[in-house]
DNA sequence: CGATGGGTTGACTGCACTCAACCAAGGTGG
DNA sequence: CCACCTTGGTTGAGTGCAGTCAACCCATCG
């Protein structure tokens, strides 16, 4: 069975009473589907799009590259997500996508979306709905990286993964899979490598979480939240209520 | 006659190649207009969004207030800008956004705009194009804030706001309006206000700007471009045809 | 095996934050 | 009218946090 659909079927259903109308046009969505290794790239700065990737498994990031050489984490994706919907209207990528992780991809066509999006507004405006979500993101990515102090920020972006990856039934327990390492959770937080390790040391000594072996493990949720100055009122998640 | 709405048509053809019809609907599309003092509110964290607002002139500012009191800016609008589509598909607003200097923002009421994307896919494309390109600026604010050091960082964001004018037609001789104090630019760096004042002090030096009475003026684009990191590909300032 | 990548830790340094004082301009009220 | 206050900008001194640099460990892998 076609698990690419469904995923993106239950993602988009997060957010959106989707009509049966709208899921016969999902499903008739045509998907090319791929995996890719840890940290390889699949989609370039600069690159035209014509095609719209869907997170099935695993998960992906978005980046900048400056003319430095420094790399930039912009957000990370985990299964459902449509990473770089953001490409539907554009002539041009301004950011790179690549796994984090082994993940695998699904490719859908721009030419079939646009043509399912005049058939069914209601599934333009849900897709449309999660670029909205992803900039919802960006800002709080750019609020956590100007105005929250290293511990803090940190925190925060732990505790975002968790409940989204939550929402999106990814965590097992009060764990789930996250396979990040120092050098890429310095590029996403814009702090040095040796910073994001004693403050790491201090998140796990103050008993709230831990990070080991790709797997992000939440032991005090209350605390982790308040640690990280963390409202989820921006993932705009319908189902607010949790533990 | 009517600014609001040929201000918008402007802006959206920057963009896209708006048919005749979509120019009707845009055209009998309802604007309340209001004009705001500096600094004043109009939309609040928390408001439930049913109206959009357009910038008909001035400047506006979209910001994040934490809970420590601090206020961030995420992003500054001009003349024929949605700054709050992305507010269209949520049930909540996440940001608050004030006029900067004086300005006037007219509102459309949802229900209308929806109505009108029903009837001309083409309109709510240009929209939603819209509503990327802002994403496109928020990332470059993550990267901005985060991977640039100050003075970069701070020619970065003068670059930015003068390209988008000068595409907006707001661009006088060498200089626009731009009616920011130090303190808020530090709350769009994140940087506290006496290294704005001294990052400032070190553009001016350089002799690629000023910034004066409100005004900001480039001396040498070339110059400040370079010192800026800055290249404008992530604007997307090209007119595509829609699909 | 040696090489590589990821993680850990210590020492040093310097940049940007904090704090504080001060100035200029504009608005307000007695 | 002046006195006062507020707001925005400017500058200096001191400090501390986080960046840089370096060494080292460990596991994996060719």
């Amino acid at each position: 069975m076609d698990k690419a659909h469904e995923v993106l079927i239950r993602n988009l259903s997060e957010h959106t009473a989707l009509g049966p109308e709208d899921v016969v046009e999902i499903r008739a969505l045509t998907f090319i589907q791929r995996d890719f290794a840890p940290s390889e790239d699949f989609i370039r700065q600069g690159d035209v799009p014509n095609v719209a990737a869907l997170v099935v498994s695993g998960m992906v990031a978005r980046y900048h590259l400056l003319d430095s050489g420094r790399r930039q984490y912009l957000g990370f994706h985990i299964a459902g997500d449509l990473p770089d919907a953001q490409g539907l209207f554009i002539d041009q990528m301004d950011h790179g996508l690549s796994a984090l992780g082994p993940a695998t991809v699904a490719f859908i066509p721009h030419r079939e979306m646009f043509a399912a999006f005049r058939r069914q507004p209601t599934f333009a405006f849900s897709v449309w709905r999660e670029t909205l979500l992803d900039a919802s993101i960006f800002r709080e990515a750019i609020t956590n990286n100007s105005a929250r102090p290293m511990q803090v920020r940190m925190a925060h972006l732990f505790c975002e993964l968790f409940y989204r990856a939550r929402a999106a039934q990814l965590v097992r327990g009060n764990r789930f899979h996250l396979p990040i390492s120092l050098a890429q959770l310095g590029e996403t937080l814009g702090m040095a490598i040796a910073t994001v390790n004693r403050t790491l040391a201090e998140l796990r000594g103050s008993g709230t979480m831990d990070l080991r072996e790709g797997e992000l493990i939440v032991l005090k949720w209350r605390d982790l939240q308040r640690l990280g100055d963390f409202t989820p009122a921006y993932l705009h998640l319908k189902r607010q209520s949790l533990p």
